[in-house]
DNA sequence: TATGAAACCTGTACCAACTACAGGTTCAAG
DNA sequence: CTTGAACCTGTAGTTGGTACAGGTTTCATA
């Protein structure tokens, strides 16, 4: 028999928050589960399987538009792997231009903190070049 | 005699949009300016000073909450080097912990992307990581 | 079977840092 | 005096959730 279970336990499994949970059924990116007498929600593995892919696909910092659009993927059945890839290198563009961006701050940041000596000074040139 | 404009020319002459500086205003960051009789917000060059250290803090990826904290010891005129530098030695911490977690993503992407050939296949190596 | 705590429910508001209207008023040039 | 650009206020939307409040259901124990 198929394990059901409900939307406490899914959270520990899945490693994601019980409300993060409710949210994704409302954005439809969960199915509606079915429910008990009282209303309760009842899970089960595939949806256990589901929830997984998009914890996982947001750990890799795909948004929830490209995780629908990789589920709309998986659920048509007939995706390629050529789309897939597509997905993919777009998003690893998109993170390669953050490193980027994120190192050029980097560098000007430490110039900056290089620049100024510290002390009780009350002239910082940090605070100088923000001026501009 | 200091030259007074219009909040258009400010936008355009800060390099910020409209909406933002009144924004900026609304958030206490901006102190309120003169009107005109009509209700036309009035700015002469200490604002534009100020919104230029404004964004250019926030170009270098400063909070609001750590430009606030960087104009209260400006506007104090008392501040420290060494406060300022610590403030700045921090944000370059969060910049290099956030660098970190990109390089991470960039190669387990790269890792997912490189063991997809592509083409037609239904059966995506990616896809199947994601459901891990 | 009763009971009480734990789990669950819905609905709303909040976070950052803006952006985008709608619908009205003022300003300045001709 | 007219007209169109610039400006005004106020509200709602963005992303990806999180955090309640205030109520109901479930289930293990007495």
């Amino acid at each position: 028999m198929a394990a059901r279970f409900g939307i406490g336990a899914l959270s520990e499994r899945a490693g994601c928050h019980i409300e993060t949970i409710r949210y994704y059924e409302r954005e439809t990116l969960l199915p509606d589960p079915p429910r008990t007498e009282g209303g309760h929600r009842v899970y089960s593995e595939v949806h256990l399987k589901r929830l997984t892919f998009i914890r996982r696909s947001r750990e890799l910092g795909f948004t929830l538009e490209e995780v629908r659009g990789l589920l709309r993927m998986v659920d048509g059945e007939h995706y390629t792997c050529d789309e897939v890839k597509s997905l993919t290198l777009d998003h690893l563009d998109d993170v390669r231009g953050k490193l980027a961006d994120l190192k050029k701050l980097e560098k000007v940041l430490k110039q900056l903190a290089d620049r100024c000596s510290g002390g009780e000074t009350p002239d910082c040139p940090i605070v100088e070049a923000l001026f501009e």
